[in-house]
DNA sequence: CCTACCGATCGGTAGG
DNA sequence: CCTACCGATCGGTAGG
């Protein structure tokens, strides 16, 4: 049998002091939205999953860097494993928007002549940069470096968004084989490719040597043949 | 003031029973062996650890894998974090190993012609492929996704190790470079290839689609231009 | 290498 | 969203 006797944790620090110093809380733009918490705890819980992973991330970490107490978290997520696929999820569905904004905007500025598929391919290419190691960029590393943690319930929907996010792809790179621009069985290609680009959220650091323009570039000239 | 009264661990399964049911347990030559536990510690060590990672893994885990009580690993190593760095540093040997042997083997056979750069990328890839996917390729992905859990007083050891393994590929790299079948900054090209490689462990299985031998040839097809 | 155990921490919850 | 807490599990150790 087991008999534990807990003492109070730890004194709260005094979080809302310096807001409380102005007199009243006002309830700015951002704090009167009921979501606020909720996205907070997203950002700072999918900060926390990449740089310390999921296992090593405990639940009162999370709360504690979003300024709540201990069991606050479960107000908003049924557990920690929701909260996981919850990061899995926005980020996937950023990570989509994204992707359509960055080829329509492409496809606008490149008016009245159509993209060819290597500028279709760079654009693709350097979106996935952005989303992988540019600013907030926690949440899709989070997807693709603790996938063992989702629970199997969850895998579905998050695989659901990340196949049409690759779906996108495609078409491009069965065109770029078609002109003799890729070589090699395509579906392959694409899952080296994949892993080419996914592994700099493992080294890239920003502001370091290579731009993300430059890191596109090479990528560009590794993976693609000139036309033949 | 915590007070706990813990009952006795589950008892002991009769691991050793077989081997008891044939009279006095027989010194076989690789139980007369003293490294043997430990070897077999960090056999099964790497598989959970890939497996499952090395948060999700308990020492308890490890010792019932190994045929074990919950203390004894602790008898072979000082910490689960020792455990850890001696797969990552059990796993770069052999695979440096595995290198030079393949490497030698390559060059014995063209003798009397040296290999092309080409032909020793193909060398260092398909054995790459090995190490991370072939059989009892669990120490490497352990390198490669558990480098965060590794204590930091020990990273400086793997980390040597990796970086001869790196080195081996570089004058190959830029052999190839020099005669056009390798374009872009050699560095980022290098950085990008191992990206590539190192991501099948996410996602091939084998005896599935592809065979390393097909794999190797699609990422020399994806990677190198014809020789200018 | 096993027995028996410790102190710490974890995810999660009832009630307000 | 906080307070106060539970039951479980974890890494690790003394003594044999």
């Amino acid at each position: 049998m087991v008999l534990a006797m807990h003492v109070n944790e730890a004194p709260a620090p005094d979080l809302d002091a310096p807001r409380r110093s102005r007199g009243r809380p006002r309830k700015s733009a951002d704090e009167r939205d009921d979501g606020n918490r909720r996205q907070e705890l997203l950002r700072v819980a999918a900060h926390l999953f990449r740089t310390q992973g999921f296992d090593a991330t405990s639940t009162r970490d999370i709360a504690a860097a979003a300024g709540m107490r201990s069991g606050s978290p479960f107000y908003h997520f049924e557990s920690k494993e929701a909260l996981l696929a919850a990061v899995m999820l926005e980020g996937m569905e950023r990570a989509l928007q994204r992707q359509a904004d960055a080829m329509a905007q492409a496809a606008a500025d490149a008016q009245p002549q159509s993209l060819s598929a290597r500028d279709c391919l760079r654009v693709l290419v350097r979106n996935h940069f952005d989303v992988l190691v540019g600013p907030e960029s926690d949440f899709i590393p989070v997807m693709l470096y603790e996938w063992r943690s989702l629970s199997t319930s969850e895998r579905s929907a998050v695989k659901a968004l990340k196949d049409r996010y690759e779906t996108v792809w495609v078409p491009v790179l069965d065109a770029l084989h078609a002109s003799g621009e890729l070589s090699g069985d395509v579906r392959l290609a694409r899952l080296l490719i994949f892993g080419a680009l996914n592994w700099t959220a493992q080294w890239y650091r920003p502001n370091q040597r290579a731009s993300l323009d430059a890191l596109t570039d090479t990528a560009l000239q590794l993976f693609l043949k000139d036309k033949a």
